[in-house]
DNA sequence: ATAATATCAGTAGTATAGTACGGAGTCAAG
DNA sequence: CTTGACTCCGTACTATACTACTGATATTAT
């Protein structure tokens, strides 16, 4: 079983040393290992969590959310449906952001064709007076 | 000319009166006059800063873009070019979130279908798994 | 006049996800 | 054996956008 010290699994991680205290911390991971120099050392068990929280991240799951997954992972009771609701639910989560971002991109994209105004002054910015008076 | 206090104007815009106090301190909101009792009055000209605030909001600009936006308008160097700029820079932002959201969409979609285990223990989730090897 | 409501200022706390710092102890290389 | 790099812990700070709380005034309603 390879061993590694917070500097070393955090290289690997990418991420840095703090970030593993950090993540101590709000126990999304366990206590690690100490040597006798009180360092802590890594195992190959905490290497795959941290690697399955980096792409849980990278899917858009918070690190709360996270927690839940890890702990529907081990809790025995716990179904494959489970898992299933948790993306299922971050799914619509997403979708729902996305929506919102192409009504705003709509939005911008109008106001900012309304502007062919190099020079002009703010004090006539269409940008502005659709800002201000929501005509759109 | 109309005058609110700061209880008046938050319900009329729809905001409560912390985050009237909030505004002022982060200086996107002038400090308003004052009676003689020192309560805050409001009048029309706030009232239209707010609601340029509150939709600028809505389009996605954060608080300090807005405070951007509005410092440019009261520049009179200032051209609705400049604005044109803070509007295009806000839609590449929001069109590289939309992008990003789309491929944690796909691949979450991706994850979803491969589970049809009701049933299953979390030991043998699919989703898990592709989390883990990240297989996709 | 009294009670209820509103406002005041300043400070602290919330959520999210970390980052920075400082002084002390430990490890590895020359 | 000393120097530099690494790690320890606790605390504080960052950014964003607020929200909550306290004890003191002020205003409004009955």
């Amino acid at each position: 079983m390879e061993h590694y010290k917070v500097g070393e699994i955090a290289e690997k991680i990418g991420v840095n040393v703090e970030t593993l205290r950090y993540y101590e911390k709000i126990k999304i991971m366990p206590k690690p290992k100490r040597k006798e120099s009180r360092y802590r050392f890594y195992d190959e068990l905490d290497l795959r969590r941290l690697l399955f929280i980096k792409r849980a991240k990278e899917l858009g799951f918070t690190l709360k959310e996270i927690k839940e997954l890890l702990n529907l992972k081990i809790e025995s009771t716990a179904t494959c449906g489970d898992i299933k609701h948790l993306a299922e639910h971050k799914l619509t989560d997403i979708e729902e952001r996305i929506k919102d971002l192409k009504n705003i991109k709509n939005v911008l994209i109008k106001l900012i064709n309304q502007c062919v105004c190099e020079e002009v002054s703010t004090e006539e910015c269409p940008i502005l007076e659709v800002i201000e008076q929501k005509i759109i």
